[in-house]
RNA sequence: UCCUCGAUAGCUCAAUGGUAGAGCACCCGGCUGUUAACCGGGUGGUUGUAGGUUCGAGUCCUACUCGAGGAGCCA
């Protein structure tokens, strides 16, 4: 007898199988008994009769079941089990999440147990595609995948809020951005990425904010502005057409509306932050120059476009202090926000950094950065600089737009928001 | 930090200032094909905390705690 996962067991019809699992639903009909049995593959019905189990089987008791695969057109997977044994493993008693409703707060308490559910393990299949893809993408492309620290000495931009840590006495910080590491790494490998965590001490408490995301974040030297803009556009498609194919079941377990994500196609539109404005004040949204745009301004912006949409050329005194000024425009930076259809906001922001040593300094001292702390990354202007850009794609973000999520905290296994640290 | 809303059974929610209830979960019983099964019965409460008003407070008032949504900031 072969152990099968429950998505295969399609090919078992007529054979005595083992499926390993938890029970999520128990119906009897007097002496017929029937369980819902998930192991992380997929759900099946296994059906016995009266006295063949003394123990109950009550949500989330954990089971191995022994049986014979039999096709059923009543069954939603075309194959239920007739049971030949059913060894309980593990008792359930009490299991607190029912097939009712339950509040955030409840849920995120019990996230622990909550992934368990078809709808949260669905999420996190998308989400671990949308990793492969973009991985993928880069690795095929050139790219060296070359991590920054998570501990760091100062701030890539001073005024985001860090978490500090006591490191042996000396305070330290949790990384905000590998940016600036991945800078001096693209001058030793040429286009380079990191992807991992980041930690982010912002009171920001809305449905796209947590203190802990992950966040990719490529950098390739030698690449200008436009090219820049290339790379995140064919970044995008490849993710979203790559999870349309790899998570056709998991999108359709959330019911995602996959038309909107069949339409992210390169090239995606680009108005500069000029336009934008024009764009807003025709809106009845009007917003003064030099002002930055805010969550309903991007939304505004967002829904003129059946795809993702760049926003360039911002206000130079709105954007961090390594970003390019446009030579022809001094005022006006060489950067884009990539903005989300449906409302999702801001998923990607990048630059051209600046490259020149003398501009770089004139800008930390506007921004009244000290030199001090800045002086390995002034190294990298003051031996071999060159062009580069780069950009950072917040990945909870992206896992929110492509599953069509209300809220952040359900794309990642356990969230770290303002309120709460546990689970 | 600011604005808005909320907190009653394990969960989701009811309850004119006047006897705290329902559905689900769980337990017992019934039903030989159920699909969030169904039917009958049962267990289950310091109404977030502290104070106040009142003959009487889940309900009104004050403070606090916790949570949710949003703003700012950001990915």
């Amino acid at each position: 007898m072969t152990t099968a996962s429950i998505s295969d067991l399609r090919h078992h019809v007529g054979e005595a199988v083992i499926v390993q699992g938890w029970v999520t639903h128990f119906r009897s009909s007097g002496r017929i008994h029937f369980i819902i049995v998930r192991d992380g593959t997929g759900v099946v019905q296994c059906v016995f009769k009266h006295d063949e189990v003394q123990e109950p089987l009550t949500t989330e008791t954990a089971v191995t079941v022994y049986g014979e695969v039999r096709a059923d057109a009543r069954s939603p997977i075309g194959v239920e089990i007739a049971v030949h044994q059913l060894v309980v493993t593990g008792q359930s008693p009490d299991y607190p999440i029912t097939p009712k409703e339950h509040g955030t707060d409840f849920l995120m308490g019990h996230r622990h147990l909550w992934v368990r559910s078809p709808r949260q393990a669905a999420i996190l299949r998308i989400r671990a595609a949308i990793i492969r893809k973009a991985r993928g993408f880069l690795d095929d492309h050139g790219f060296t995948v070359a991590d920054p620290p998570i501990i760091t000495p100062a701030a890539a931009e001073g005024s985001t809020t860090l978490f500090g840590i006591d490191y042996f006495g000396e305070p330290a910080f949790l990384s905000q951005s590998g940016q600036l590491y991945m800078e001096a790494l693209a001058m030793a490998l040429g286009k380079v990425y990191s992807f991992g965590p980041t930690f982010r001490a912002e009171k920001s408490k809305t449905r796209r904010h947590l203190t802990e995301f992950w966040m990719l974040e490529p950098e390739m030297a030698f690449v200008e502005f436009e090219e820049n803009l290339s790379w995140q556009e064919r970044l995008m498609e490849a993710i979203v057409s790559g999870v349309l194919q790899d998570c056709a079941d998991e999108l359709a377990v959330i019911g995602r509306d996959v038309v909107p994500l069949a339409r992210v196609k390169t090239p995606f539109p680009r108005i500069t932050y000029d336009e934008a404005l024009e764009r807003l004040a025709t809106l009845g949204m009007p917003v003064a120059w030099g002002e930055d745009l805010g969550a309903p301004h991007e939304t505004a912006l967002a829904e003129q476009f059946d795809r993702p949409v760049f926003v360039t050329h911002y206000p130079t005194a709105l954007k961090a202090f390594y970003m390019q000024p446009d030579p022809k425009r001094p005022e006006v930076v060489l950067a884009a926000d990539l903005l989300a259809p449906e409302g999702y906001g801001e998923i990607v922001g990048g630059s051209q950094r600046i490259h020149d040593l003398e501009l770089l300094q004139q800008r930390l001292h506007q921004h009244q950065l000290p030199d001090s702390v800045y002086s390995w990354y002034l190294d990298l202007r003051r031996y071999g600089s060159v062009p580069h850009s780069g950009f950072g794609m917040g990945l909870e973000r992206v896992v929110a737009w492509i599953t069509g999520l209300e809220h952040v905290r359900e794309t990642t296994p356990f969230a770290r928001t303002l309120n709460r640290v546990w689970p």
